[in-house]
DNA sequence: CAGTTATATAACTGTATCTTTATATAGCTG
DNA sequence: CAGCTATATAAAGATACAGTTATATAACTG
């Protein structure tokens, strides 16, 4: 599974989003993770793990507790993947029988 | 689903991806798209519902031919989306609490 | 119109994913 | 050390997904 497979199938749940959503106000254990949802904690478990496969956070260890946080490097990657379609939308969207195309496809 | 969850998922299957990459380089038919793959024209056909349905492509009708082209919805609401991430991993490279847990993690 | 081409849909199979309950581990605390 | 807290892992079930073959539709072509 290349890293990115990894990185938007993490970013396909809801949950796991809504998860960094909160991670992106700060550092959270796994019991602050789970609170808001109405789901078990071996569940919420289950969904760092995978978000950690990602590489879109990271855990360190605090005694009984694993504080995790969110990290750079998957972001960065689904960055410069987008940048490719970007790229190209915009350079499509300057070709003339392009534009014209939409506008018959409009009709 | 959301349409987040639509656009992910979609992402997260390399062989889309390819598909996405290929159209990046201008509009193409279904066969067209296949024929780098191996792998019946039908899972090319579902792969290719699945990226109109996330809101990454479009579709003429074309005669026979149903020429597809890359689609800006969806990439535009990942890079919204994505910027709430990006937002604040740069807001907690600036915060030196979190620089220095992230070099005593590192020991 | 018969045959071929381009694409879609259906039924089915195997595998992956999300969730749960039950249980294990490891640190903290009295 | 007994028991509580924070988290992880395992087993099991339900649902979703990617692929296949077989077949349908609809437009071109001779």
């Amino acid at each position: 599974m290349s890293n990115l497979d990894a990185t938007f199938s993490a970013l396909a749940d809801p949950t796991r989003r809504a998860i960094l959503a909160r991670l992106a106000l700060g550092e959270a254990t796994v019991m602050e993770l789970a609170e808001p949802f109405d789901m078990t904690q071996p569940a919420i478990s289950r969904h760092l793990k995978v978000l950690e496969g990602a590489g879109l956070i990271t855990r360190r260890v605090e005694g009984t507790k694993r504080p995790c946080r969110l990290a750079p490097a998957a972001v960065n990657e689904i960055d410069q993947w987008l940048g490719m379609l970007r790229k190209a939308l915009s350079a499509n969207y300057d070709r003339l029988d392009d534009v014209l195309a939409a506008m018959k496809a409009e009709k």
